[in-house]
DNA sequence: GAACTTTTGGACACTCTTGTCCAATTCGTC
DNA sequence: GACGAATTGGACAAGAGTGTCCAAAAGTTC
């Protein structure tokens, strides 16, 4: 233990997460925040210090988060598919559920779009795995299932983005829904086959 | 003119539009404003009233050029293609540059998604016609096109909303960046290819 | 139980914002 | 130039938020 309770200070980072999300830096009131953690005001001065520093803490956290739930998922990449439209559905759906439809992810989105241009620095790891830029890691799975001649393509980072691009299409994407199984899987395996049409075998798209 | 000097009407909305998208509605102040708009604060408050009225007046106002921008592309939509993949590509561009990349649009969008929740009943309009939504104009578009012959599809809800992603997915979607005509063409390109390769003839695709 | 740390809640100064009021000034029009 | 309407800038009260201070209460550790 470092300076004070810890659970109290998990607790003020959650709510902190929450308010902040919900109504935006400026928005968020300390005593909002303090009243959703069940904790006094001054605590949070205590433990943390001021607004900008416990903002600052909020966002890490969910970076780190969402960092190792995207490498988590990123490892079960379908490497050598037996059943590839099967094996990428699968994966399809874990890295929505996992990845873009979970409350963290959203809030880093939503804080990201609200204040990167606040603090450029704090979102710059983000950018290197987020959604827009080039998803490295995913276009190099997807050029080695190239190289072993599970799928056809020439660019391997525009089919990566378009990859993400179809699985999520299908998703309702308004902010505070909840998404279900069913949806998940339906979205994942109308993305998939559409993938699987412009890229895949031909018989391949044909199994969804 | 109604009260008022109309000139000014228009710099206090176009201000407005500005430092709310950037700020947000909390984080906006009617000084700042008044500032931008090169006004003073009392003009605005003779002009339009307190800060929710503006706030409204300036969504209403986004609202109605959106919507005519879309109607204006929807009416130039490939409907007897001779040569389909460079119609799409024309299109796709068309609607990406005028009601995707757009000011306005991209101020909406983010409006939306901060604001949506305290003024639901203001959104609703866009809601029909917005990202993630069914574009229902756009899903029928396609199924002509597929009874015409000119593409295969069974589900033009689907397929509207994978159109979608795709001429987007190749976008840069920072919110400030200005996208180049060369990017918009490019992106535009890519994603069509994509599509006439899951939707479209054999032979279509392979023109781009 | 004593010593020490943490938490609590209230009070406080300070800043910022909203919205109003009003007198002086400027603008548009005849 | 004169008249009425619009604009301006400054002052103002009321409210909300931040961050600090402090004494009392609660919790922890030995």
């Amino acid at each position: 233990m470092q300076r004070g309770n810890y659970n109290k200070r998990c607790a003020i980072i959650s709510a902190a997460t929450a308010v902040f999300v919900r109504d935006g830096y400026v928005g968020a009131s300390i005593d909002a925040i303090a009243e959703e953690a069940g904790v006094s005001r001054q605590t949070i001065y205590n433990q943390i210090g001021d607004k900008e520093k416990l903002f600052v803490e909020v966002v890490r956290g969910i970076n780190e988060q969402g960092s190792a739930r995207l490498v988590a998922v990123l490892a079960t990449f379908p490497d050598q598919p037996e059943d590839i439209a099967r094996e990428l559905v699968d994966f399809a759906i874990r890295l929505t559920r996992d990845c873009l439809c979970d409350e963290g992810s959203r809030a880093l989105r939503k804080l990201i779009e609200n204040e990167g241009s606040r603090y450029p620095e704090l979102f710059e790891t983000w950018k290197d795995y987020g959604p827009g830029k080039n998803w490295p890691a995913i276009s190099s799975r997807f050029a080695r299932l190239a190289r072993a001649g599970d799928i056809e393509l020439d660019d391997p980072d525009l089919a990566a983005r378009q990859f993400m691009a179809l699985i999520r299409a299908d998703l309702p994407n308004e902010p505070g829904e909840m998404v279900s199984d069913a949806e998940l899987e339906l979205a994942a395996r109308n993305g998939v086959r559409t993938f699987l049409r412009a890229y895949g075998k031909r018989e391949a798209a044909l199994a969804l």
